[in-house]
DNA sequence: ACGATGAATGAAAGCGCTTGCATTAGGGAA
DNA sequence: TTCCCTAATGCAAGCGCTTTCATTCATCGT
């Protein structure tokens, strides 16, 4: 490993007979420099192809311009779509970033989070609420400016970006309430951990309350992210006594599951029985039938996080924190129960 | 943003009674250090929760257990899995990624690598073989690991852990062919500064050699990546004078597309038209029918793309680079043409 | 019992950059 | 012309860690 030793800040500035000091201020256009010197030392930098040591950087001024992100996994479509824009603005703006993911292990956050401090990360990105507090301890302790995402509580003191996923669900289940299901039943995420996943099932819950329904009376079954899951909590769901009319899945990779699933077992969807997603993935519009879902704007949430972060880290103050809007998207999927069931 | 200090190297010596040499040893496992001093140090840095100053360890130790991954975008499920797969294995072993992305813009990933380099990367990840020369330059003056990935060619210099598209996609159009179909299209993904894309091209028209087809006579439209895109492509294909009896799509989203659209045309799949993917993202079993394409392990080329790139890094040799295997997945997608088309 | 031997530890020199403070030079006011 | 003020520049002290080299000390051979 041959280790062509990158040009220094000394090398440039006494290329340019000047001083340490004055190249790093050309380079950190701090003013209180001479157009003409800057201008001498710019073609210096550019003639040697110096590039700034990021760690003798980060060291020296405490920033490193670098973002961590903190997601359960990448390998899911609604956290890659935001991740991706999160860091294109990240990079527009000089900034670079970090991923770790948990697998929707709570408890490896904490670790993560350590790590990202431990580098210097100057700002953080995690989703939803719900994590260990010594978790915002550390970060506070710290001061470091962080967001949450994929998720909005209006009570919530933390800054969140995202949408509010209780209201989210409750619209949507009130539209397959107000097509006349009554007996609905519901694939879940795994809720431990996962304030998004318990927060739909709560808008579904209040929904069904508005609607003057006991709300457990709809059979909730928890599984794991996942097209097989969803398939086999379906068939379980569709093998019971009292089949329900409706399956509202807490998100479309589930529902696309339950949706093959029915497939599978000859039963007609909307006919024999409604099934709803969440989050509209591209997925949602290629299933047949196509599937009814609620639509986050993904890429704008991320966009969104990346400049409300930057704004806190740059200038300390904040955005504001509306929640965004999700939208109903009522596909083929979901229809009026039959009169025969 | 109240700086609340984290405990330095220093701190952990004083408390601990000891030289900072020494808690640096026994924090890198260097040896030469009594089990007891040891025992009394590591108390000390968890009682005062001590973590190292990343960008110190970085500057003096030209080292920073941090890994770059260059990818075109992660909102392509294919490299979000790859990377998250890569991610894990990075994160096991003690290394953070970095992660940027070219939005398949070959131009932007000189800089980016440059970005890498500057932050003191240990290794990279790139995808693909086809880029500037001077990137390649730039990486080995550096001397700086890397492994390319998601393609592989017998004849390439560089390390690479990935499959022959050339041969992948030839295996494919060879059963297309062998099925009767003579009337052939293909939507392309944009080959510029893809080689994936036309090395999949390139299978193709090597199995209609082989085939005794001229292969110049299949129209091959390139387009961007997406559903929609490749719904279009299908149209305009569809539409022309002499339909294709069969469609072979670079990937699956492409295809998916495709199917959409013959849905949406009134054409029957497989019996009108055959329509094949590449990839076989969870997508390729949701649709109806169930896409035939060809099946290549994402995630166990990332997992094994880091332990190569790894391995590199730390012991400076390098593992085998035989390619991975891609395999067919023939589903009712595919079909042999009908007797009157 | 004494010097030789080697293992554990400490002292200190950086790694490449930023930044507070000192210094210099240039320009305007008196 | 002299003095003061300001803007540009240089000096040098770190930032927190690793690592070389020197030092210390206990152990062993003779």
């Amino acid at each position: 490993m041959p280790h062509n030793p990158l040009p220094t800040l000394d090398d440039v500035a006494r290329a340019a007979g000047v001083s340490t000091a004055t190249v790093s201020r050309c380079l950190n256009k701090s003013g209180k420099v001479t157009e003409e010197t800057r201008a001498r030392v710019m073609k210096v930098v550019t003639d040697l192809g110096y590039t700034p040591n990021f760690s003798a950087r980060a060291l020296a001024a405490k920033r490193t311009f670098t973002i961590g992100a903190i997601v359960p996994t990448m390998a899911n479509d609604i956290f890659a779509r935001g991740l991706q824009a999160f860091q294109e603005v990240l990079n527009a703006n000089g900034y670079t970033l970090l991923v770790s993911s948990t697998a929707y292990n709570p408890d490896r956050e904490a670790e993560q989070v350590r790590t990202l401090i431990a580098r210097g990360a100057d700002g953080l990105l995690l989703i939803g609420y719900e994590r260990d507090p010594s978790v915002y301890d550390l970060i506070e302790a710290r001061g470091l400016p962080f967001v949450l995402s994929w998720a909005h509580r209006d009570t919530a003191p933390q800054p969140a970006i995202g949408f509010n996923n209780v209201d989210a669900m409750y619209d949507m289940a009130r539209a397959v309430l107000d097509l006349g299901h009554r007996k609905i039943a519901v694939i879940a995420g795994v809720s431990k951990g996962n304030d998004r996943a318990a927060d739909r099932v709560a808008g579904i819950h209040r929904a069904m309350a508005d609607t003057g329904l006991d709300p457990t009376t709809a059979p909730v079954i928890e599984t794991p992210y996942g097209f097989d899951t969803g398939a086999a909590v379906f068939a379980e769901l569709m093998a019971a006594p009292n089949r329900p009319t409706a399956v509202i899945c807490i998100n479309d990779v589930l529902a696309a599951g339950a949706l093959m699933q029915a497939q599978k077992m000859g039963l007609k969807v909307p006919d024999d029985v409604s099934i709803t997603g969440f989050d509209d993935i591209e997925l949602a519009r290629l299933v047949t039938p196509n599937l009814a879902t609620v639509h986050v704007p993904h890429r704008e949430m991320g966009r969104l996080a990346a400049e409300d972060l930057i704004r806190r880290i740059e200038t300390g103050e904040h955005g504001e924190r509306s929640p965004l809007p999700s939208t109903l998207r009522l596909r083929a999927s979901l229809g009026p129960p039959s009169s025969t069931s």
